[in-house]
DNA sequence: AGGACTTTGTGAACAGATGCACAAAGCGCT
DNA sequence: AGCGCTTTGTGCATCTGTTCACAAAGTCCT
């Protein structure tokens, strides 16, 4: 049923081969990275200085073995006998992410989800500050969330431009999702966040991570499946 | 930079070996099947009736090898020379991920998300029915959301064992997250969709998956870096 | 200083996933 | 029926990721 080292991130599909030799840092790793960056922030408010792979593991939920190597893609940063220091993996870390930048974000589509990611206040905190809200529906452009004022979609590329926006948010029906990315794609975005139900086309250069409820559902509904239609053997053995 | 094949689903995490050998399927099939499933629907409804390995891997975003080696896991289902006929396809692989029940959806959590998640339609497609809604805050309590009334957290064993919850989802704060966590498990729900930004502790009979929107971005981000760091590299080749 | 103890970093074995390439199987046309 | 065309299903090589297990490297105590 549950995994051996509790509900690990994923490497959402393979990247090409070639980024791998560039950085020699593998997508799995880096789909962990942040996990352990989020674990590490709150030892550091809890006033922890130094942590042992094995504690930071149990955090994280995955092996310790796998942590370490893990962090060993990024360098040698701890001691032997001691542990890692909380302070300084959390900026080596941040920085192999790339955070000591800061990025933009756009998001297309404010409708019920495109609202509650433009109230949240998780985003920012890692260095990724919204800057624009697009939608196509007249009534909804002009309305203030979070600050920032909704504008309306023949504005994306304005809008894009004058924040110099690197990551697009769709948020849009799904039979929007398909325009609206290639619009992005086309002023220059390169990274996008799809929570539209459909798969996006584009080019190489461009990064696409899709948020799926309902493929999140349906993997834990086969789990479910499985569970209760062996439920006999369990007792049995 | 983007994946060979387009933005892939995942395999969240090696789920326990031994799942592995029951069903045959593989974790990272298992992930893919929904993707398939969404497109041959839209398939249907365009009236396709066959679809061969090649376009419908073209619209997954997948290599067809890939695919017809995720489909052969179910069974022989294609005809040679043909193709698949998408309604039967539709169908073995509904049965393979155990759609053909229905499940029963709480959400724990009703604030900008979880008002996002309750009002979304998507949900009760694919037989997954949200049956009911909890808040911890009393003024949210009673609130009416499409057709759901929203109950004190008080009552939440009452009303999961009441409904007969299969699925929990998480949508509060992270630091109430583990608590609500523990008591879905406890009245023995055994899958749990968390969208608070914390790694939850489980039994190993329980599945966890994650949608943590932080995470992704700063997946992004670290590609996104890669990019502008070598972008002379990208002319000199 | 030296020895016991702790913990990292990593080589090597293993496991899982992907992609290639082709034989086997079916279709339709003559 | 036979032939050529299409497309599946899969064995095999490869690549990526995980796990084990231990030497190297440090700390701390005497
Ligand atoms: N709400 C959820 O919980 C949820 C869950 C999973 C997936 N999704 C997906 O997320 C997307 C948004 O969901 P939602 O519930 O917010 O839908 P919604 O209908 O509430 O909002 C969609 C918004 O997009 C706007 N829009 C439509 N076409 C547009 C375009 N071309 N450019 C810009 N904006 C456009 C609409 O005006 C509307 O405001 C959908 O694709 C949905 O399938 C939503
Ligand atoms: N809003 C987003 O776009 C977004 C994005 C990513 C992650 N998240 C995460 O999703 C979760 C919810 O986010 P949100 O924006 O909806 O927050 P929110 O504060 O708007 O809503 C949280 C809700 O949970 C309720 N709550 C608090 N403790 C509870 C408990 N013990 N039991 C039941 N209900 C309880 C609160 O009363 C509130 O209604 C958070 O963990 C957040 O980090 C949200």
């Amino acid at each position: 049923m549950s995994l051996p080292d509790s509900q690990g991130p994923d490497s959402q599909s393979p990247h090409s081969p070639l980024s791998r030799r560039r950085t020699g840092i593998p997508e799995a790793t880096v789909a962990r990275l942040p996990v352990y960056l989020r674990v590490l922030g709150s030892l550091a408010e809890s006033g922890v200085t130094t942590v042992s792979s094995d504690a930071l593991a149990v955090a994280a939920g995955v092996g310790s073995a796998k942590l370490r190597k893990d962090l060993s893609h990024l360098g040698s940063y701890g001691t032997r006998g001691v542990g890692y220091d909380v302070e300084y993996l959390v900026y080596q870390i941040s920085r192999t992410l790339g955070l000591t930048q800061h990025y933009s974000v756009a998001i297309i589509g404010v409708g019920n989800l495109g609202h509650a990611l433009a109230n949240y206040a998780g985003f920012a905190s890692r260095g990724f500050q919204i800057v624009a809200l697009v939608d196509a529906d007249p009534r909804r452009v002009g309305e203030q969330i979070n600050g920032l004022e909704v504008r309306h979609l023949d504005e994306l590329e304005t809008v894009v431009k004058e924040h110099e926006v690197s990551i697009g948010v769709i948020a849009t029906p799904a039979a929007s999702a398909q325009d609206v990315c290639d619009r992005l794609v086309s002023c220059g975005v390169t990274s996008v966040l799809n929570f539209a139900p459909i798969v996006l086309a584009v080019p190489d250069s461009v990064d696409v991570r899709k948020v799926d409820l309902s493929i999140e559902l349906q993997i834990l509904a086969f789990h479910e499946q499985r569970k209760s239609s062996h439920a006999s053997e369990v007792g049995a053995g």
